[in-house]
DNA sequence: GCCGCACTAGGACACTTGACCTACAAGTTA
DNA sequence: TAACTTGTAGGTCAAGTGTCCTAGTGCGGC
């Protein structure tokens, strides 16, 4: 069992960390998630730093998994790109709450000076290059699908901030469907 | 003196708040940049939520007089709006550090389940809402002016979030060119 | 001169933080 | 039985937190 306690201390610390933010969540309310001791703490982990890393860690291989569920999922490299765009919308009660978890994440790291910020932004990175690969795919050169992937995380990144500033579903939906229009006239206007 | 020494305080939390985030900068921090004892601090400010409070305050004030010279400045909607945007090119160097000031303390306070929370969001609705005129006098419906407002600010943030993000002052540069081309082609597609 | 006032320094306070330790129970191995 | 590993509980530590108090400064008005 002790494989499944430490995971189940990392998921709890993953919800937290996005709920509260890293700063704000202490040993004492992850111990208090896991119904631990905050003693005992100390044997899984030895530093509030080194759950982060396991945290980022936690994110890195879910995102991993996502998106090779996606590869297989989606038959186009459009419909799998569909598929980055829709987590706004089967994520959009949580994002309402506490808006995305990468950006904030990343953000709160960066005022930080973390170190392990870099990590943190290697989630960001790995949407980066799957983005760009499917665009690649599509018929983009590499330089071009690079800069649409990161207009397109650039976009969904502003969704989730202001969606969560001003608590607004429909705004949500609104710019994923502007989104999805933007990217099919991308797609339109490669030459053939 | 006093208001000068209250609204150097203010100014300094304002910078911390930016820099560092609200929760990580302490009473010594703001004290040590103030350089007046801890002690002291309390006589100005009797809570950490007073000081949050006169930085919201202070940052709305000043957004109303930066959309007051705009007002001025620019000799049309056009240009005014082109002003909202320059200002990401302007202040690259510290969102490429901090982010964006708006998103990321609002973001924060949201966390954190902050009653100040709605406050910060003013500051958003401030520039909504007079970006929301500007395109109202360019001839949008009030409603679409709204949907542009926001579509405006999103993009923003996200440009913002995500240059802070991999640190890369070009990606600003190639964003706000393509929101400028995005906003003309909006005016252009206006009936008259 | 004296008083009142705006302002300041420094410390006390109760509490929380991350970090660290010891004690111990249960299970495994020898 | 004895030694060892694994996991848990609970307490302790120094440092830092926001809050609050008191003593005292300098200065303008009376």
């Amino acid at each position: 069992m002790q494989v499944s306690k430490r995971e189940h201390i990392v998921a709890q610390a993953d919800r937290l960390f996005y709920e509260q933010g890293y700063e704000f969540t202490s040993f004492a309310h992850i111990a208090e998630a896991v119904q631990i001791s905050r003693g005992n703490f100390y044997y899984h982990f030895k530093s509030k730093d080194e759950i982060l890393e396991a945290v980022i860690a936690r994110r890195l291989a879910n995102t991993h998994a996502m998106l090779d569920a996606w590869q297989l999922q989606g038959d186009s490299p459009r419909a799998r790109i569909d598929c980055f765009i829709q987590i706004l919308v089967a994520n959009s009660s949580k994002i309402l709450k506490y808006g995305c978890p990468l950006g904030s994440l990343t953000s709160e790291l960066a005022k930080l000076n973390h170190q392990a910020l870099d990590r943190a932004n290697d989630l960001f990175s790995l949407f980066r290059q799957w983005l760009g690969e499917q665009l690649v795919v599509l018929g983009f050169s590499p330089q071009q699908a690079d800069t649409l992937a990161m207009h397109l995380l650039a976009r969904s990144q502003g969704i989730a901030t202001l969606a969560n500033a001003f608590n607004d579903m429909a705004f949500i939906e609104q710019e994923v469907k502007l989104l999805n229009q933007w990217l099919d006239l991308q797609i339109q206007s490669l030459p053939r």
